[in-house]
DNA sequence: CCTTCGGATGTTTACGTACACATCGCACCG
DNA sequence: CGGTGCGATGTGTACGTAAACATCCGAAGG
């Protein structure tokens, strides 16, 4: 392995002003840094990244938690906090961690495997996640907040989003409103669950219990809630889903069932992820805005990595009802 | 931070049998170990990655490198790859690089990040990466494949696929027959046309240039390139794509442009990622062993680490037609 | 009872980098 | 012309771990 060592005796300096060469220190002389770039050329030096670590306690490299890395969800905003961390010099480590009491990723900070963490898929807080931030470490909470810890949270107003749902469809007519509930751990779900049904029982219309079901944030189990929904005696004329992904497999319970979207349902997703506004699907969603959310995560933490003793930041980003195909402008009766 | 030394001193031992007992060497009494273990837990000890590194030379950590993680063959790809890594204790750094030409994760590999890495978008041979290789580095090529490379590849083969899905074209009473072709560098999109193009020529049904077009792996792409063909003269009935997401926007661009599938225009796919089977979609495919080949590559690429002396291994899976409801039993007219 | 042997444990050192501090040489000024 | 000061560069060292080698101790065997 070519070192330091090597550069710095071709070039003849020390091993030092190689160093600094390395880290664009202005304390060398031009002349001097032109023959040091040169000695690294000519051997084709590459600095060690564990060695520098171990002096730095830096490992420019950040771990972003993921629950499902299928929800096209996800990708989404991977896409957009590697193009930020990519920006900022940064690798990123994906843990997919379909087990919220998985907690690899904080045993890697411990470890120093990296200099801090974005979760988006927070579910109560563990006794871990609790230990880790009250030590200060630097940890982001994306997309899943909770109001139970101080810490650097960055999420939309799911309350709101739910709330004009419910406001939507009700003004639209509906009588027979139904749910595809989402897990009942994530702040996400709960938030969006509870403002609909707030904003349902204040307009008169409270949302039935056999008007409801478990879409758990999957195709599959979505599919097959909305085919169940749909064999009711008197099924919704509109189903409000706790993400996207279930809303696309209520679109698609509903297909296979023979029923029509819009003319005999109802779909509404939540997130608006790509995929929603293809033209098969075209499906009216709750717009999340997920690239920049993303960045603005990637930031934060760079932040803190960089200053362990700011204050704990919470931003909450706007929601908007985006209006598409699978609702149309009066309820099917 | 803690130490092994502030373990060895608690537990009345030297460091080195601290770091004895953290490999789990059977050369340590019992007691001792013991001993050790209850004060690595009272005191809280992580063993620090980068000194374990610098040591070892190695970071159980590789790297996996895709060309759009949105695309969600991807992700699943990722899931498969994480999972299998996952079992055998090593990290997975995501590098998402939509330009072929980023070295960055070649650099990593080189400053010793990362133990490996696989690459799953290799266009063509850049010169990095054949240096690399000629070095010796553990790097797998996942999906896609390069002849002109001695290395370890896994693949499936996509001349076969390509012959296949013309044979069933032409079998099932196609006389305008599409093609939606991939970007031409990857060898995936090019082994896919050659044997689709070859096969119709034999079965003389030469593919005609005016229903060929850019599909370009993205949906949106693909949308406007279906939604052109079809505005042709003699528009094809049946239109292969180079991937699934070029089909899902091919589906798409035919919905939009008021053409039904099947009964206005067949549609083939190409993956058989989950969505293909969906029911708004519910796409005929060519279907690869996602899981089991990105098992091989993981495996693959652990094994050259441990061993760079390996000779190259190329690994080819087979692949299937997956007939669903984008193609019917006779062709349209 | 002494020697030998082997398992258990300790000592020393190196991995490659960057920090703190020391030193060198030259220009500037009184 | 000697002292002062500052920019440029060098020296020594530490980060935490694991490898090589050294040492110790008790049991087995003659």
């Amino acid at each position: 392995m070519v070192t330091s060592r090597d550069v710095a005796q071709l070039a003849g300096v020390s091993q030092m002003t190689v160093s600094r060469v390395l880290q664009g220190s202005d304390k060398v002389a031009a002349a001097t840094r032109q023959r040091v770039l040169a000695a690294m050329e000519q051997v084709g030096y590459r600095p060690h990244a564990a060695a520098r670590t171990m002096r730095t306690r830096r490992t420019s490299t950040v771990g972003v938690v993921v629950a499902d890395i299928t929800n096209p969800f996800y990708p989404q905003l991977l896409e957009a906090v590697g193009r930020a961390l990519d920006e900022a010099g940064q690798r990123m480590v994906l843990w997919n961690a379909p087990d919220p009491g998985d907690t690899s990723a904080l045993r890697a900070l411990d470890e120093g495997t990296v200099d801090g963490l974005i979760f988006t898929t927070v579910t109560e807080a563990s006794e871990q996640l609790a230990d880790s931030l009250r030590r200060g470490d630097p940890i982001v909470l994306l997309h899943r907040g909770l109001d139970s810890l101080e810490c650097d949270q960055v999420t939309t107003d799911n309350l709101a989003g739910g709330r004009a749902v419910a406001d939507y469809l009700v003004a639209t007519g509906h009588t027979r409103i139904g749910f595809l509930r989402g897990p009942e751990l994530t702040s996400t779900a709960r938030h969006r669950e509870r403002g609909f049904r707030e904003r349902l029982a204040e307009l008169g219309r409270p949302l039935a219990a056999e008007l409801t079901a478990q879409g758990g944030f999957a195709h599959d189990l979505a599919r097959a809630a909305m085919r169940e929904l749909l064999t009711r005696d008197d099924p919704p004329t509109a189903v409000f889903c706790a993400n996207d992904l279930t809303a696309l497999g209520a679109v698609d319970g509903a297909v296979s069932a023979g029923r029509r979207v819009p003319e005999d349902v109802w779909v509404v997703g939540y997130d608006d992820i790509a995929m929603t506004a293809w033209d098969s699907y075209d499906i009216t969603t709750v717009r999340q805005p997920i690239a920049e959310m993303a960045r603005a995560a990637a930031h934060l933490l760079l932040e803190r990595v960089a200053d362990r003793s700011l204050p704990p930041r919470k931003q909450q980003f706007p929601s908007e009802l985006v209006i598409r195909g699978s609702t149309a402008h009066t309820a099917p009766s």
